[in-house]
DNA sequence: TATATATCTAAGCAACTGCTTAGTTTTAGA
DNA sequence: TCTAAAACTAAGCAGTTGCTTAGATATATA
């Protein structure tokens, strides 16, 4: 047959995703790219046929890296109380220290926002929809609450975890607790 | 002594700014500049600068579109509940109806946030202190409040302005309306 | 050992970026 | 009416972008 890779697929997916989470997807380049991976653009448009592809091996990756903190969340039994320590955890810098900050989901989403990439944009919407649905899963466990209530407030959980992630790439550890902290108060 | 320009300055601005609000400042380029203000890249170097002389005189403009919202929150005499307003009033496209979601300052603001340019970091954090100001002094109507109190409030009511602007760029009417009212239900 | 074939290197493609330059046109004041 | 100077047009600069191609290199199987 014929010569095998010279690299681990997973090893330069996580480099890549690394590069990605600093510096969002269109400020990263595919020079910068084969520099921190390691490998020539050739065996990068071999292995995931553009950048695009590349991106989503890393956000695939990325969720991989988060599913623990995730599980925790869905498999706890103190509902909204879950939810407050997923706000938490979702803060810690969660794999390494560095310059990741921030959420790197949720960064893309915030990225993408306006743009027309349709793949990419269906990722973003189901990951979303994903978390809201479990915010109101959480939150229906209390039962004094109505389903109108429910839903406002599981939009409004959505909406500050989504300006939290945007806070934990610019604002002080203090702050953001402040923030979490009022965030709660009335839920 | 010569020829006078043949073009008003102000009009052209206003184009640019619309365009840089639209799209972001990396995702502006001069060719899409020349073409939206109707005049020649030489023209534009020749009367800004460059690329973030005209950027920086866009959010100048744009200061100036918004002023009298700000006016408005400034003079108000309700505390609190001027807060409200001026997120109420934040949220409404403010100048015409379009494409212009957000408020450009603090779209900005996120565009930059992890970006090392000197000038409009500053511009952009003044920018942010002063609102953050405004908060403290309205929040200090209520004498009920502790100086931590309002502090803490003041953080949180600036994080949920900045996510509140993200926000709507993308999230209906009814999603932004039910999160700040559950926002100012903690306050 | 020979060979088919996947993987590698490195150069190159056209399109784009911010910005400049050479040269023409216009016009206010002497 | 002449002329100096600002404003114009359009071509071009070097550097970057995502992606491709030509050709050398290595290797699992026959």
């Amino acid at each position: 047959m014929a010569r095998s890779k010279q690299y681990n697929e997973q090893e330069v997916i996580e480099k890549a995703m690394s590069l990605f989470w600093r510096n969002g997807y269109e400020n990263t380049s595919v020079r910068m790219l084969e520099k921190e991976m390691g490998i020539n653009q050739f065996s990068i448009y071999a292995a995931f046929g553009n950048k695009q592809g590349l991106f989503l091996e890393s956000l695939k990756c990325y969720k991989r890296k988060v599913n623990s903190m995730f599980e925790k969340f869905k498999n706890g039994t103190n509902g909204i109380n879950d939810i407050k320590e997923f706000f938490y955890d979702s803060v810690q810098t969660p794999i390494e220290v560095g310059n990741y900050k921030g959420c790197f989901l949720t960064n893309t989403y915030n990225e993408f926002a306006e743009a027309e990439d349709q793949i990419i944009n269906v990722q973003m919407t189901e990951f979303m929809e994903g978390i809201k649905q479990l915010f109101i899963e959480k939150l229906r466990t209390d039962q004094s609450k109505g389903e109108q209530t429910v839903l406002k407030q599981a939009n409004y959980l959505l909406l500050a975890k989504h300006g939290l992630a945007a806070a934990s790439r610019v604002n002080s550890k203090q702050e953001i607790e402040d923030y979490i902290e009022l965030t709660f108060k009335n839920i």
